[in-house]
DNA sequence: GCCAGACTGTCAACGGTTTGACACTTACCG
DNA sequence: CGGTAAGTGTCAAACCGTTGACAGTCTGGC
């Protein structure tokens, strides 16, 4: 392996690293030279399936951005029982600590395939912020919208049957898969590669439970699930269906 | 009415708005001289016990900080079901669908006692952060905290019992109490006034079922409680006796 | 002070979810 | 290409919180 590093010619694997996070919605508000600075300073990590990433507890923060694979955003009780939050797919970003410095992370990152990270430190993305305020209405405008999403699954476990919380859930997967750039496709089928244990751990429910509501759902022709797979055929369809019917 | 308004010499009305304003920790990284101009732009807006502040799904978008009074921040399904996120006091501040313009608030906010609001155009507020952009971080963080609440809560629901997830709450409540500057008093009891029907709908239980947690909690001697008042004595108590124990 | 309405305690019956257990299927790795 | 570990379908029993109903209690406003 042979070190190039001049200042005018760009690393490799810098480059590598800006395009990763030229594909990151929370960084679309900085110039390209930014980012260009921003890759300069991150560093890529590849990781391997069930790898864990972060621990829940966490006080360092850098701002990871999945540049391959995908992550899941989970924390697990002392007695073992995991609760999931959500799976993140390439151009998806995470440690929102990096606002906060000093907060310990709510959840921990771990690897749901082979894939990669490009983490950013904490405190240059900060000072690159302040070099380039124009960046910031963008940036809280990212944070508020993670905010909105969270609120909303507040209330979907409020006010939501079992149904309709694993349609809504799958549905919100379904939607960020796409905004992050996966597909231009409008309407397409998404598919997730998730157990119905991590379903389950996603609503806080078990293995058995999500088998009954998913037949339901298949019976409605929503979804379709085989082994370790779960399929959106048609996100329009799901949407409607999720708002009609007083659902509890 | 007489309107005396001329630009040296303040508006009598935007120096109470002033008042308020500083005691809001959201714009606390405003310089002094921001917080004169956000308060002769912001607008007092007292209100009466229940009246309806904001509807679910509204679009237009300021901010608000709570002057007096307390604000119920809640969500209604279809088929009457309520689910309420939290409760502000003096010095909170709320509609956070400022910082990503013309999306609809996830949550309405509904008067819980008399008291008054002070509204700064979402307009206004914006442009104002952009001239002084040394407020952005302070802004991020404060936002960044609110997410990590939100998703404090449900890692909660998911992973906590009833009584678990009341105590939690009860917990966040004083802490936030404690925070929004009610008290500078360390670990002094707090008293929120909530029946058990808003407890109920804050968990997505019921009446009944907030009676018998409230019991159980009591009988540790965490809480006390008498007509339409929960009070927690002794914070760090609650906070220890939650950190023990598998809790489901 | 008094009264109407809001809030509360309590109980039995009901119902949906979990628990626990077991046999079966699928995917992956050597 | 076969073996093993992970994932899955299915069932009955137990559990826990809800439903629904009613009488009792508190409070604020006139």
């Amino acid at each position: 392996m042979s070190e190039d590093r001049s200042a005018d010619r760009p690393d490799p694997r810098s480059a590598h690293n800006l395009e990763v996070l030229r594909g990151c919605s929370l960084l679309s508000g900085l110039p390209d030279e930014a980012l260009r600075e921003a890759a300069a300073l991150a560093r890529a990590r590849p990781f391997r399936a069930n790898e864990v990433l972060y621990a829940r507890g966490e006080v360092q923060s850098a701002l990871s951005v999945v540049g391959a694979g995908s992550v899941r955003i989970s924390s697990t009780s002392s007695d073992g029982r995991e609760i999931m939050l959500t799976l993140f797919e390439p151009g998806a970003w995470f440690g929102d600590t990096v606002f906060s410095p000093g907060m310990p992370r709510v959840f921990g990152a771990t690897a749901h395939s082979d894939g990669e990270l490009v983490e950013v430190p904490g405190q240059a993305y900060r000072d690159l912020l302040a070099r380039y305020p124009q960046a910031y209405p963008r940036t809280l405008d990212m944070l508020s919208r993670r905010l909105w999403s969270a609120i909303s699954i507040i209330e979907d476990n409020g006010l939501r049957d079992m149904p309709g919380r694993v349609g809504r859930r799958l549905l919100f997967l379904a939607q960020m898969h796409e905004h992050d750039g996966q597909v231009g496709d409008a309407n397409g089928p998404v598919t997730f590669k998730l157990t119905r244990e991590h379903i389950a751990n996603m609503m806080g429910m078990t293995r058995q439970g999500v088998h009954r509501v998913l037949k339901v759902l298949e019976g409605e022709g929503l979804i379709a699930f085989s082994y370790g797979r779960v399929t959106v055929p048609d996100r329009e369809a799901l949407r409607r269906y999720l708002e009609e019917s007083t659902q509890k």
